[in-house]
DNA sequence: TGTAAACAGCGTCACAAGTT
DNA sequence: AACTTGTGACGCTGTTTACA
């Protein structure tokens, strides 16, 4: 994939082109004039709104530190099962090779 | 014993694919 | 179309190892 990142995702924190669960700044250091996604029918205030932005990002956060946490335990087991796999194979092969040898000798026409 | 390099684990972001 | 989930990539931090 070819995937080209800012630098730092946080670099683009005052640039107002984040999705909202990338708002950085807890509610009360949003700068001036920075405004929420579209305000879904005015039921809240400026202040209610940044404030379920920020439980929104806090808790797409969490579940995705989760998320990480189980994927990347996953990915071990699934290395981990990899290598046994592989262990067994192995032995399986220089038996195999074993018999092909003992075989030979029975097979093979002795001189003398 | 200090230290640089290698490694492991973590949190976060971006994005694709799946779901509602 | 908006939301959710899984995962690769990146950067950071703490630990281990090899070496002067």
């Amino acid at each position: 994939m070819n995937r080209t990142r800012e630098l730092s995702g946080q670099l683009s924190a005052a640039t107002g082109d984040m999705p909202t669960y990338q708002i950085r700044a807890p509610t009360a250091a949003l700068p001036q004039g920075v405004v929420m996604a579209a305000s879904p029918g005015s039921l809240h205030s400026p202040q209610q709104l940044a404030e379920e932005a920020t439980r929104k990002r806090e808790l797409r956060l969490m579940k995705n530190r989760e998320a990480a946490k189980e994927c990347r335990r996953r990915k071990k087991e699934y290395v981990k099962c990899l290598e046994s796999r592989v262990a067994v194979l192995e032995v399986q092969n220089k038996k195999l090779i074993e018999e092909l040898e003992t075989l030979k000798d029975i097979c093979s026409p002795k001189t003398d």
